[in-house]
DNA sequence: TTATACAAGATTGTCGACAATCCTAATAAT
DNA sequence: ATTATTAGGATTGTCGACAATCTTGTATAA
Protein backbone atom coordinates (compact mmCIF):
# COMPACT_ATOMS: atom_id res chain seq x y z
CA UNK A 1 0.00 0.00 0.00
CA UNK A 2 2.91 2.56 -0.52
CA UNK A 3 1.94 6.44 -0.99
CA UNK A 4 1.87 7.29 -4.22
CA UNK A 5 4.68 9.89 -4.78
CA UNK A 6 4.15 13.02 -6.98
CA UNK A 7 6.56 15.04 -7.89
CA UNK A 8 8.48 17.47 -5.59
CA UNK A 9 11.84 15.18 -5.47
CA UNK A 10 13.71 18.07 -4.30
CA UNK A 11 15.01 16.88 -0.60
CA UNK A 12 13.28 18.06 2.09
CA UNK A 13 15.62 20.36 3.72
CA UNK A 14 16.24 22.10 0.73
CA UNK A 15 12.94 23.32 0.23
CA UNK A 16 12.00 26.44 0.36
CA UNK A 17 9.61 27.80 3.33
CA UNK A 18 6.29 28.86 0.31
CA UNK A 19 7.20 25.39 -1.30
CA UNK A 20 6.20 23.56 2.24
CA UNK A 21 3.47 25.98 2.99
CA UNK A 22 2.58 25.16 -0.05
CA UNK A 23 1.90 21.35 -0.23
CA UNK A 24 0.23 21.47 3.64
CA UNK A 25 -2.54 24.08 2.04
CA UNK A 26 -2.77 21.81 -1.34
CA UNK A 27 -3.84 19.00 1.07
CA UNK A 28 -6.14 21.27 3.13
CA UNK A 29 -8.02 22.01 0.42
CA UNK A 30 -8.04 19.07 -1.58
CA UNK A 31 -9.30 17.32 1.93
CA UNK A 32 -11.79 19.77 2.23
CA UNK A 33 -10.37 21.46 5.44
CA UNK A 34 -10.56 24.49 3.79
CA UNK A 35 -13.80 24.39 2.04
CA UNK A 36 -14.75 25.19 -1.40
CA UNK A 37 -15.67 28.46 -2.23
CA UNK A 38 -14.33 29.91 0.92
CA UNK A 39 -12.27 33.32 1.14
CA UNK A 40 -9.02 33.30 2.05
CA UNK A 41 -7.37 35.91 4.46
CA UNK A 42 -3.43 36.36 3.85
CA UNK A 43 -2.61 37.47 7.21
CA UNK A 44 -4.83 34.90 8.88
CA UNK A 45 -3.40 31.88 6.79
CA UNK A 46 0.04 33.67 7.51
CA UNK A 47 -0.41 33.22 11.33
CA UNK A 48 -1.66 29.83 10.92
CA UNK A 49 1.04 28.43 9.28
CA UNK A 50 3.66 30.65 10.94
CA UNK A 51 4.89 32.43 7.83
CA UNK A 52 4.74 35.67 6.38
CA UNK A 53 2.78 37.15 3.69
CA UNK A 54 5.88 37.06 0.70
CA UNK A 55 6.13 33.47 1.19
CA UNK A 56 2.53 32.95 1.38
CA UNK A 57 1.61 35.08 -1.63
CA UNK A 58 4.12 32.72 -3.83
CA UNK A 59 2.16 29.93 -2.84
CA UNK A 60 -1.11 31.42 -3.54
CA UNK A 61 0.46 31.75 -7.30
CA UNK A 62 0.99 27.93 -7.32
CA UNK A 63 -2.69 27.06 -5.98
CA UNK A 64 -3.54 29.44 -8.93
CA UNK A 65 -1.77 27.72 -11.21
CA UNK A 66 -3.55 24.80 -10.18
CA UNK A 67 -6.90 25.66 -10.30
CA UNK A 68 -7.51 24.91 -6.91
CA UNK A 69 -7.56 29.13 -5.55
CA UNK A 70 -9.04 31.74 -7.93
CA UNK A 71 -7.80 35.14 -7.14
CA UNK A 72 -9.21 38.68 -8.27
CA UNK A 73 -7.30 41.94 -8.23
CA UNK A 74 -7.35 43.35 -4.87
CA UNK A 75 -10.46 41.70 -3.71
CA UNK A 76 -9.17 38.36 -2.72
CA UNK A 77 -8.64 34.54 -3.42
CA UNK A 78 -11.29 32.12 -2.68
CA UNK A 79 -11.18 28.18 -2.63
CA UNK A 80 -12.43 27.09 -5.93
CA UNK A 81 -16.09 25.69 -5.97
CA UNK A 82 -16.25 21.98 -7.24
CA UNK A 83 -19.19 21.99 -10.01
CA UNK A 84 -20.89 19.29 -12.49
CA UNK A 85 -19.74 20.98 -15.30
CA UNK A 86 -15.94 21.10 -14.15
CA UNK A 87 -15.70 17.61 -13.54
CA UNK A 88 -16.86 15.86 -16.73
CA UNK A 89 -14.95 18.64 -18.31
CA UNK A 90 -12.05 16.93 -16.52
CA UNK A 91 -13.25 13.35 -17.73
CA UNK A 92 -13.15 14.65 -21.56
CA UNK A 93 -9.32 15.38 -20.85
CA UNK A 94 -8.24 12.73 -19.20
CA UNK A 95 -9.69 10.71 -21.78
CA UNK A 96 -7.82 12.08 -24.30
CA UNK A 97 -4.38 12.29 -22.65
CA UNK A 98 -4.98 8.77 -20.92
CA UNK A 99 -5.48 7.43 -23.94
CA UNK A 100 -2.32 9.20 -25.48
CA UNK A 101 -0.63 8.30 -22.86
CA UNK A 102 -1.51 4.55 -22.60
CA UNK A 103 -0.68 4.41 -26.70
CA UNK A 104 2.55 5.51 -25.88
CA UNK A 105 2.83 3.28 -22.78
CA UNK A 106 2.57 0.07 -25.17
CA UNK A 107 5.10 0.95 -27.08
CA UNK A 108 7.41 2.59 -24.01
CA UNK A 109 6.81 0.67 -21.24
CA UNK A 110 9.93 -1.40 -20.19
CA UNK A 111 9.05 -5.38 -19.19
CA UNK A 112 9.71 -5.26 -15.53
CA UNK A 113 7.20 -2.05 -15.69
CA UNK A 114 4.62 -3.95 -17.10
CA UNK A 115 5.16 -7.24 -14.70
CA UNK A 116 4.90 -4.56 -11.75
CA UNK A 117 1.36 -3.37 -13.09
CA UNK A 118 0.40 -7.35 -12.88
CA UNK A 119 1.39 -7.45 -9.64
CA UNK A 120 -0.19 -4.76 -8.48
CA UNK A 121 -3.53 -5.32 -10.26
CA UNK A 122 -3.17 -8.76 -8.18
CA UNK A 123 -3.65 -7.05 -5.02
CA UNK A 124 -6.49 -4.82 -6.42
CA UNK A 125 -7.89 -8.20 -7.00
CA UNK A 126 -7.44 -9.35 -3.78
CA UNK A 127 -8.22 -5.97 -1.90
CA UNK A 128 -11.81 -6.40 -3.72
CA UNK A 129 -12.44 -10.00 -3.09
CA UNK A 130 -12.07 -9.53 0.53
CA UNK A 131 -14.14 -6.45 0.40
CA UNK A 132 -11.68 -3.96 1.48
CA UNK A 133 -12.87 -2.41 -1.72
CA UNK A 134 -14.17 0.43 -0.05
CA UNK A 135 -11.09 1.36 1.47
CA UNK A 136 -7.52 1.75 -0.46
CA UNK A 137 -8.02 0.82 -4.02
CA UNK A 138 -11.57 2.89 -4.01
CA UNK A 139 -9.56 6.00 -3.34
CA UNK A 140 -5.88 5.87 -4.22
CA UNK A 141 -5.17 2.44 -5.68
CA UNK A 142 -6.96 3.31 -8.94
CA UNK A 143 -4.95 6.55 -9.17
CA UNK A 144 -2.09 4.38 -9.10
CA UNK A 145 -2.73 2.87 -11.57
CA UNK A 146 -3.52 5.42 -14.14
CA UNK A 147 -0.14 7.49 -12.44
CA UNK A 148 1.73 4.16 -13.69
CA UNK A 149 0.21 4.20 -16.80
CA UNK A 150 1.41 7.63 -17.96
CA UNK A 151 4.31 6.88 -16.20
CA UNK A 152 5.34 4.20 -19.04
CA UNK A 153 4.62 6.19 -21.70
CA UNK A 154 7.72 7.91 -21.08
CA UNK A 155 6.12 11.54 -21.75
CA UNK A 156 7.26 13.93 -19.29
CA UNK A 157 5.02 16.78 -20.40
CA UNK A 158 1.80 14.15 -20.10
CA UNK A 159 2.99 13.24 -16.81
CA UNK A 160 3.31 16.72 -15.52
CA UNK A 161 0.11 17.66 -17.30
CA UNK A 162 -1.56 14.51 -15.18
CA UNK A 163 0.52 13.42 -12.51
CA UNK A 164 0.99 17.53 -11.35
CA UNK A 165 -1.29 20.18 -12.53
CA UNK A 166 -4.31 17.96 -12.85
CA UNK A 167 -3.69 15.60 -10.15
CA UNK A 168 -4.60 17.49 -7.03
CA UNK A 169 -7.52 18.97 -8.45
CA UNK A 170 -8.96 15.00 -9.41
CA UNK A 171 -7.83 14.33 -5.70
CA UNK A 172 -10.08 17.18 -4.78
CA UNK A 173 -12.96 15.88 -6.85
CA UNK A 174 -12.80 12.27 -5.68
CA UNK A 175 -12.55 13.35 -1.84
CA UNK A 176 -15.43 15.38 -2.17
CA UNK A 177 -17.74 14.47 -4.63
CA UNK A 178 -16.86 10.74 -3.63
CA UNK A 179 -16.43 9.66 -7.15
CA UNK A 180 -14.66 6.56 -6.91
CA UNK A 181 -15.43 4.04 -9.05
CA UNK A 182 -18.71 2.28 -7.73
CA UNK A 183 -17.96 -0.82 -9.50
CA UNK A 184 -14.46 -1.97 -8.51
CA UNK A 185 -14.75 -5.35 -9.86
CA UNK A 186 -15.94 -4.02 -13.17
CA UNK A 187 -13.27 -1.51 -13.22
CA UNK A 188 -10.54 -3.86 -12.15
CA UNK A 189 -11.29 -5.59 -15.41
CA UNK A 190 -10.75 -3.01 -17.40
CA UNK A 191 -7.51 -2.37 -15.99
CA UNK A 192 -6.35 -5.80 -16.81
CA UNK A 193 -7.48 -5.94 -20.32
CA UNK A 194 -5.59 -2.30 -20.59
CA UNK A 195 -2.55 -4.02 -19.50
CA UNK A 196 -3.08 -7.27 -22.01
CA UNK A 197 -2.74 -4.95 -24.62
CA UNK A 198 0.10 -2.77 -23.54
CA UNK A 199 1.84 -6.24 -23.01
CA UNK A 200 0.59 -7.30 -26.34
CA UNK A 201 2.09 -3.83 -27.43
CA UNK A 202 -0.49 -2.95 -29.30
CA UNK A 203 -0.76 0.49 -29.33
CA UNK A 204 -4.19 1.06 -30.89
CA UNK A 205 -5.91 -1.18 -28.43
CA UNK A 206 -4.42 0.07 -25.44
CA UNK A 207 -5.38 3.85 -26.16
CA UNK A 208 -8.68 2.67 -27.13
CA UNK A 209 -9.63 0.37 -23.57
CA UNK A 210 -8.30 3.50 -21.95
CA UNK A 211 -10.03 5.94 -23.49
CA UNK A 212 -13.35 4.07 -23.08
CA UNK A 213 -12.75 3.22 -19.29
CA UNK A 214 -12.00 6.97 -18.75
CA UNK A 215 -15.39 7.29 -20.72
CA UNK A 216 -16.95 4.82 -19.25
CA UNK A 217 -16.57 6.54 -15.94
CA UNK A 218 -17.37 9.69 -17.21
CA UNK A 219 -20.82 8.50 -18.56
CA UNK A 220 -21.59 6.39 -14.98
CA UNK A 221 -20.51 10.13 -12.97
CA UNK A 222 -23.30 12.12 -16.16
CA UNK A 223 -25.90 9.51 -15.37
CA UNK A 224 -25.69 9.78 -11.28
CA UNK A 225 -25.74 13.58 -11.74
CA UNK A 226 -28.67 13.31 -13.91
CA UNK A 227 -30.53 11.60 -11.39
CA UNK A 228 -29.65 13.49 -8.70
CA UNK A 229 -31.04 16.84 -10.57
CA UNK A 230 -34.19 15.47 -11.74
CA UNK A 231 -34.74 14.43 -8.12
CA UNK A 232 -34.10 17.91 -6.92
CA UNK A 233 -36.68 19.11 -9.86
CA UNK A 234 -39.14 16.80 -8.54
CA UNK A 235 -39.16 18.37 -5.54
CA UNK A 236 -39.30 21.59 -6.47
CA UNK A 237 -41.62 20.96 -9.16
CA UNK B 1 -5.44 39.96 -38.85
CA UNK B 2 -6.80 40.92 -35.36
CA UNK B 3 -4.39 39.69 -32.85
CA UNK B 4 -5.16 36.68 -30.84
CA UNK B 5 -6.23 37.41 -27.50
CA UNK B 6 -5.73 35.00 -24.93
CA UNK B 7 -6.92 35.27 -21.77
CA UNK B 8 -6.01 38.31 -19.40
CA UNK B 9 -9.42 39.33 -19.75
CA UNK B 10 -9.54 41.43 -16.79
CA UNK B 11 -9.81 45.41 -17.31
CA UNK B 12 -6.55 46.65 -17.78
CA UNK B 13 -5.95 49.23 -15.87
CA UNK B 14 -7.38 47.11 -12.72
CA UNK B 15 -4.32 44.12 -12.41
CA UNK B 16 -1.66 44.30 -10.53
CA UNK B 17 1.97 44.87 -11.15
CA UNK B 18 3.35 41.57 -10.94
CA UNK B 19 0.55 40.46 -13.69
CA UNK B 20 1.64 43.26 -16.20
CA UNK B 21 5.15 42.53 -15.58
CA UNK B 22 4.10 38.88 -15.67
CA UNK B 23 3.15 39.32 -19.72
CA UNK B 24 5.97 41.51 -20.72
CA UNK B 25 8.34 38.80 -19.40
CA UNK B 26 6.15 36.17 -20.97
CA UNK B 27 6.70 38.08 -24.31
CA UNK B 28 10.36 38.72 -23.62
CA UNK B 29 11.08 35.09 -23.29
CA UNK B 30 8.86 33.86 -26.25
CA UNK B 31 10.62 36.02 -28.49
CA UNK B 32 13.57 35.46 -27.10
CA UNK B 33 14.71 38.65 -26.05
CA UNK B 34 15.86 36.85 -22.72
CA UNK B 35 17.52 33.88 -24.54
CA UNK B 36 17.04 30.44 -23.34
CA UNK B 37 18.93 29.12 -20.66
CA UNK B 38 20.28 32.36 -19.15
CA UNK B 39 20.14 32.63 -15.27
CA UNK B 40 17.47 35.08 -14.17
CA UNK B 41 18.59 37.61 -11.68
CA UNK B 42 16.34 38.62 -9.57
CA UNK B 43 18.00 42.50 -8.27
CA UNK B 44 18.50 42.98 -12.13
CA UNK B 45 15.62 42.04 -13.75
CA UNK B 46 13.56 44.06 -11.11
CA UNK B 47 15.43 46.94 -11.85
CA UNK B 48 14.90 46.77 -15.55
CA UNK B 49 10.69 46.62 -15.25
CA UNK B 50 11.12 49.12 -12.50
CA UNK B 51 9.32 47.07 -9.63
CA UNK B 52 10.62 45.33 -6.33
CA UNK B 53 11.49 42.15 -5.86
CA UNK B 54 8.32 40.98 -4.35
CA UNK B 55 5.83 41.23 -7.56
CA UNK B 56 8.22 39.75 -9.48
CA UNK B 57 9.39 36.93 -7.44
CA UNK B 58 5.06 36.05 -7.90
CA UNK B 59 5.44 36.50 -11.58
CA UNK B 60 8.16 33.85 -11.90
CA UNK B 61 6.00 31.46 -9.87
CA UNK B 62 2.85 31.53 -12.63
CA UNK B 63 6.55 31.81 -15.09
CA UNK B 64 7.29 28.75 -13.58
CA UNK B 65 4.13 26.87 -13.81
CA UNK B 66 3.95 27.62 -17.44
CA UNK B 67 6.85 26.05 -17.79
CA UNK B 68 9.11 29.39 -19.49
CA UNK B 69 11.30 28.84 -16.65
CA UNK B 70 13.34 26.74 -14.11
CA UNK B 71 13.76 27.22 -10.86
CA UNK B 72 15.61 25.64 -7.96
CA UNK B 73 15.66 26.72 -4.17
CA UNK B 74 18.02 28.72 -3.60
CA UNK B 75 20.37 28.82 -6.79
CA UNK B 76 18.08 30.89 -9.08
CA UNK B 77 15.85 30.58 -12.14
CA UNK B 78 16.82 30.28 -15.71
CA UNK B 79 14.76 30.13 -18.55
CA UNK B 80 14.12 27.09 -20.33
CA UNK B 81 16.35 25.11 -23.03
CA UNK B 82 14.09 24.42 -25.24
CA UNK B 83 14.65 20.54 -26.85
CA UNK B 84 13.65 18.11 -29.53
CA UNK B 85 12.22 15.74 -26.91
CA UNK B 86 9.88 18.12 -25.25
CA UNK B 87 8.60 19.69 -28.82
CA UNK B 88 7.73 16.24 -30.01
CA UNK B 89 6.17 15.46 -26.57
CA UNK B 90 3.91 18.70 -27.18
CA UNK B 91 3.06 17.70 -30.19
CA UNK B 92 1.43 14.12 -28.67
CA UNK B 93 -0.32 16.60 -26.01
CA UNK B 94 -1.75 18.55 -28.69
CA UNK B 95 -3.17 15.68 -30.84
CA UNK B 96 -4.47 14.11 -28.34
CA UNK B 97 -6.28 17.52 -26.60
CA UNK B 98 -6.79 18.94 -29.83
CA UNK B 99 -8.44 15.77 -31.13
CA UNK B 100 -10.47 15.81 -28.31
CA UNK B 101 -11.40 19.70 -28.88
CA UNK B 102 -12.31 18.65 -32.22
CA UNK B 103 -14.61 16.08 -31.41
CA UNK B 104 -16.43 18.06 -29.14
CA UNK B 105 -16.53 21.22 -31.34
CA UNK B 106 -18.31 19.51 -34.15
CA UNK B 107 -21.11 18.36 -31.40
CA UNK B 108 -20.98 22.23 -29.99
CA UNK B 109 -20.09 24.63 -32.15
CA UNK B 110 -22.51 27.03 -33.24
CA UNK B 111 -23.23 27.26 -36.94
CA UNK B 112 -22.32 30.85 -36.44
CA UNK B 113 -18.80 30.08 -35.26
CA UNK B 114 -18.52 27.40 -38.12
CA UNK B 115 -19.03 30.56 -40.73
CA UNK B 116 -16.09 32.50 -39.38
CA UNK B 117 -14.08 29.82 -39.44
CA UNK B 118 -15.14 29.07 -43.32
CA UNK B 119 -14.04 32.84 -43.76
CA UNK B 120 -10.82 32.84 -41.43
CA UNK B 121 -9.73 29.97 -44.11
CA UNK B 122 -10.84 31.98 -46.98
CA UNK B 123 -8.60 34.63 -45.74
CA UNK B 124 -5.74 31.81 -45.49
CA UNK B 125 -6.60 31.21 -48.84
CA UNK B 126 -5.75 34.30 -50.24
CA UNK B 127 -2.71 35.12 -48.26
CA UNK B 128 -0.97 31.82 -49.45
CA UNK B 129 -1.80 32.21 -52.76
CA UNK B 130 -0.32 35.92 -52.59
CA UNK B 131 2.66 34.45 -51.94
CA UNK B 132 2.41 36.48 -48.62
CA UNK B 133 2.03 32.84 -46.82
CA UNK B 134 5.64 33.41 -44.91
CA UNK B 135 4.29 36.13 -42.66
CA UNK B 136 1.11 35.97 -40.93
CA UNK B 137 -0.34 32.63 -41.86
CA UNK B 138 2.76 30.77 -41.16
CA UNK B 139 2.97 32.83 -37.66
CA UNK B 140 -0.32 33.42 -36.17
CA UNK B 141 -2.61 32.33 -38.59
CA UNK B 142 -2.51 28.93 -37.82
CA UNK B 143 -2.33 28.93 -33.77
CA UNK B 144 -5.48 31.52 -34.90
CA UNK B 145 -7.67 28.52 -36.52
CA UNK B 146 -6.71 25.69 -33.64
CA UNK B 147 -7.63 28.30 -31.36
CA UNK B 148 -10.81 28.60 -32.22
CA UNK B 149 -11.96 24.78 -32.81
CA UNK B 150 -10.55 25.00 -28.78
CA UNK B 151 -13.02 27.77 -27.97
CA UNK B 152 -15.56 25.54 -30.33
CA UNK B 153 -15.47 22.23 -27.91
CA UNK B 154 -17.10 24.42 -25.22
CA UNK B 155 -14.93 22.73 -22.74
CA UNK B 156 -13.63 25.81 -20.56
CA UNK B 157 -10.84 23.30 -18.99
CA UNK B 158 -9.18 22.13 -22.60
CA UNK B 159 -9.33 25.84 -23.38
CA UNK B 160 -7.10 26.97 -20.43
CA UNK B 161 -4.94 23.83 -21.04
CA UNK B 162 -4.09 24.75 -24.59
CA UNK B 163 -5.01 28.26 -24.44
CA UNK B 164 -3.12 29.30 -21.42
CA UNK B 165 -0.75 26.75 -20.01
CA UNK B 166 0.54 25.15 -23.13
CA UNK B 167 -0.04 28.32 -25.74
CA UNK B 168 3.50 30.69 -24.75
CA UNK B 169 5.26 27.26 -25.11
CA UNK B 170 4.00 26.20 -28.07
CA UNK B 171 4.49 30.19 -29.52
CA UNK B 172 7.65 29.97 -27.93
CA UNK B 173 9.12 27.07 -30.15
CA UNK B 174 7.50 28.46 -33.03
CA UNK B 175 9.06 31.45 -32.60
CA UNK B 176 12.89 29.66 -31.63
CA UNK B 177 12.66 26.55 -33.84
CA UNK B 178 11.12 28.24 -36.72
CA UNK B 179 8.46 25.27 -36.95
CA UNK B 180 5.76 26.95 -38.80
CA UNK B 181 4.62 24.40 -41.45
CA UNK B 182 6.04 24.21 -44.22
CA UNK B 183 3.42 23.35 -46.29
CA UNK B 184 0.84 26.25 -46.11
CA UNK B 185 -1.39 24.84 -48.88
CA UNK B 186 -1.21 21.12 -47.73
CA UNK B 187 -1.77 22.75 -44.22
CA UNK B 188 -5.00 24.98 -45.55
CA UNK B 189 -6.44 21.60 -47.31
CA UNK B 190 -6.35 19.66 -43.62
CA UNK B 191 -8.19 22.72 -42.25
CA UNK B 192 -10.77 23.05 -44.28
CA UNK B 193 -11.47 18.84 -44.23
CA UNK B 194 -11.41 19.35 -40.45
CA UNK B 195 -14.03 21.98 -41.10
CA UNK B 196 -16.00 20.03 -43.22
CA UNK B 197 -16.10 17.31 -40.88
CA UNK B 198 -17.42 19.69 -37.86
CA UNK B 199 -19.70 21.22 -40.58
CA UNK B 200 -21.54 17.80 -41.20
CA UNK B 201 -21.50 17.43 -37.36
CA UNK B 202 -19.46 14.22 -37.67
CA UNK B 203 -17.68 14.75 -34.35
CA UNK B 204 -15.77 10.97 -35.05
CA UNK B 205 -14.00 12.20 -38.32
CA UNK B 206 -14.17 15.58 -37.19
CA UNK B 207 -11.41 14.20 -34.27
CA UNK B 208 -9.37 11.87 -36.87
CA UNK B 209 -8.41 14.46 -38.97
CA UNK B 210 -7.27 16.95 -36.26
CA UNK B 211 -5.39 14.51 -34.91
CA UNK B 212 -4.32 13.49 -38.47
CA UNK B 213 -3.64 17.17 -39.08
CA UNK B 214 -1.53 17.50 -35.54
CA UNK B 215 0.07 13.81 -36.43
CA UNK B 216 1.43 15.03 -39.57
CA UNK B 217 3.30 18.11 -38.32
CA UNK B 218 5.07 16.49 -35.57
CA UNK B 219 6.59 13.97 -38.66
CA UNK B 220 7.25 16.27 -40.38
CA UNK B 221 9.14 17.86 -37.76
CA UNK B 222 10.53 14.54 -36.64
CA UNK B 223 12.09 13.82 -40.12
CA UNK B 224 13.54 17.50 -40.64
CA UNK B 225 15.49 16.83 -36.78
CA UNK B 226 16.46 13.34 -37.88
CA UNK B 227 18.32 14.80 -40.73
CA UNK B 228 19.67 17.77 -39.20
CA UNK B 229 21.00 15.19 -36.58
CA UNK B 230 22.22 12.80 -39.57
CA UNK B 231 24.27 15.60 -40.61
CA UNK B 232 25.59 16.56 -37.75
CA UNK B 233 26.87 12.75 -37.37
CA UNK B 234 28.39 12.46 -40.90
CA UNK B 235 30.30 15.66 -39.59
CA UNK B 236 31.67 14.06 -36.40
CA UNK B 237 32.54 10.90 -38.01
C1' DT C 1 -38.48 54.20 3.30
C1' DT C 2 -35.04 54.08 -0.07
C1' DA C 3 -31.00 55.59 -2.16
C1' DT C 4 -26.68 58.02 -2.18
C1' DA C 5 -22.38 59.73 -0.17
C1' DC C 6 -18.91 59.48 2.82
C1' DA C 7 -15.78 57.81 6.30
C1' DA C 8 -13.62 54.25 9.07
C1' DG C 9 -11.77 49.81 9.04
C1' DA C 10 -9.86 45.94 6.92
C1' DT C 11 -7.52 43.67 3.11
C1' DT C 12 -4.50 43.42 -0.70
C1' DG C 13 -0.36 45.16 -3.23
C1' DT C 14 4.30 46.94 -2.94
C1' DC C 15 8.59 48.11 -1.00
C1' DG C 16 13.16 48.13 1.37
C1' DA C 17 15.96 45.74 4.68
C1' DC C 18 17.74 41.64 7.00
C1' DA C 19 18.88 36.57 7.26
C1' DA C 20 20.27 32.30 5.13
C1' DT C 21 22.36 30.00 1.50
C1' DC C 22 25.31 29.48 -2.38
C1' DC C 23 29.18 30.60 -5.51
C1' DT C 24 33.99 32.02 -6.16
C1' DA C 25 38.43 32.92 -5.57
C1' DA C 26 42.36 33.24 -2.79
C1' DT C 27 45.11 30.56 0.37
C1' DA C 28 47.20 26.64 2.36
C1' DA C 29 48.55 21.87 2.56
C1' DT C 30 49.96 17.57 0.32
C1' DA D 1 50.72 21.09 -9.73
C1' DT D 2 46.63 19.66 -7.55
C1' DT D 3 43.31 19.43 -4.09
C1' DA D 4 41.04 21.01 0.23
C1' DT D 5 39.61 24.93 2.92
C1' DT D 6 37.87 29.03 4.10
C1' DA D 7 36.59 33.79 3.81
C1' DG D 8 34.29 37.21 1.08
C1' DG D 9 30.82 38.67 -1.96
C1' DA D 10 26.65 37.99 -4.28
C1' DT D 11 22.11 35.95 -4.65
C1' DT D 12 17.97 34.05 -2.92
C1' DG D 13 14.50 33.62 0.88
C1' DT D 14 11.93 35.94 4.48
C1' DC D 15 10.06 39.56 7.15
C1' DG D 16 7.66 43.76 8.85
C1' DA D 17 5.89 48.19 7.49
C1' DC D 18 3.66 51.41 4.32
C1' DA D 19 0.56 52.59 0.33
C1' DA D 20 -3.47 51.68 -2.48
C1' DT D 21 -7.80 49.66 -2.93
C1' DC D 22 -11.98 47.62 -1.49
C1' DT D 23 -15.82 46.78 1.91
C1' DT D 24 -19.01 48.09 5.30
C1' DG D 25 -21.73 50.69 8.10
C1' DT D 26 -23.56 55.15 9.18
C1' DA D 27 -25.45 59.43 8.22
C1' DT D 28 -27.79 62.45 5.16
C1' DA D 29 -31.01 63.70 1.59
C1' DA D 30 -34.83 62.88 -1.48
Amino acid sequence: MADIKIMNDAPVESRTLADKVCDQIINAIVVGEIPPGQKISEPELARIYGISRGPLREAMRRLEALRLIERKPHIGARVVKLNEKELIEIYRVREALEGMACRMAAEFMTDEEIASLRILLDEHDRSITRQEGQSYFQKEGDLDFHYRIVQGSKNDTLLELLGCDLYHLVRMYRYQFSVSSSRPMRALKEHQQIVDAIEARDPELAEILMRRHVSAARKNIEEKLNIATDLKGEKHG
